[in-house]
DNA sequence: CACACATATTAGAAATTGCTAATATGATGT
DNA sequence: ACATCATATTAGCAATTTCTAATATGTGTG
């Protein structure tokens, strides 16, 4: 029963990497954890918008945070996410050119 | 320069894998090719739904089709889409449990 | 305690995505 | 040429996701 994946929480686990703010977030704390107001700056993005992606990123297992002081630290959940960001440059790398004109909608 | 990915490519690419329904499609031809129609009966979908998805999974690289009379078959564009749905699934079984309550929404 | 700062939450509007139903295309067999 | 089957495309509606703006919560400091 090596099988006990859930399809819910497998589509829930991949739309946390399905935006483009969510992945600057992943690559920005790839290395080393941000606070909230470093990864707002990094990104110039809103403070409202950011912090709910990283809402998201934190219920789809992507992520953790850690408070310190008035501060949250956020850094990836584990190795593994670090090696499939690591391994989504890799492929894209071959499958870049045949990535389309699909305009991120369905048809 | 190794980093020439496009974030937007990237972005799109992920989304491939975002949908209940594509998730389903590239497990269900994960190791053999097949038509649509089998594809069709296999998930119990609808012909123009799924048709559709198979048109962004193309979109997206993720997928190729290849015509033999009047059948499309379709299959994983290469070892490394299926080496990536490999990975999601040793991920998963590590992380799954922190998959919380984010209900697929932004919050 | 009052204030300032960091972050989270909420609400509702705006944008995007996905679905269904209808129709089009293209191949095969008669 | 016509009928049939497999698949693709289109259009418009339904559902979901994302954004912005406002407000709330929590923490340290004078």
């Amino acid at each position: 029963m090596a099988e006990t994946i859930d399809l819910d929480t497998k589509v829930k686990f991949l739309q946390g990497f399905a935006h483009k703010i969510r992945i600057q977030i992943l690559e920005c704390i790839r290395e080393e954890e941000k606070t909230v107001s470093e990864i707002v700056k990094d990104l110039d993005g809103n403070q409202s918008n950011i912090s709910q992606h990283l809402a998201c990123l934190r219920g789809c297992g992507l992520i953790v945070g850690r408070q310190e002081g008035k501060y949250t630290f956020y850094s990836l959940s584990n190795q593994h996410v670090r090696d499939l960001l690591k391994m989504f440059d890799v492929v894209l790398g071959e499958v870049q050119s045949d990535v389309a004109c699909c305009k991120n909608h369905i048809v």
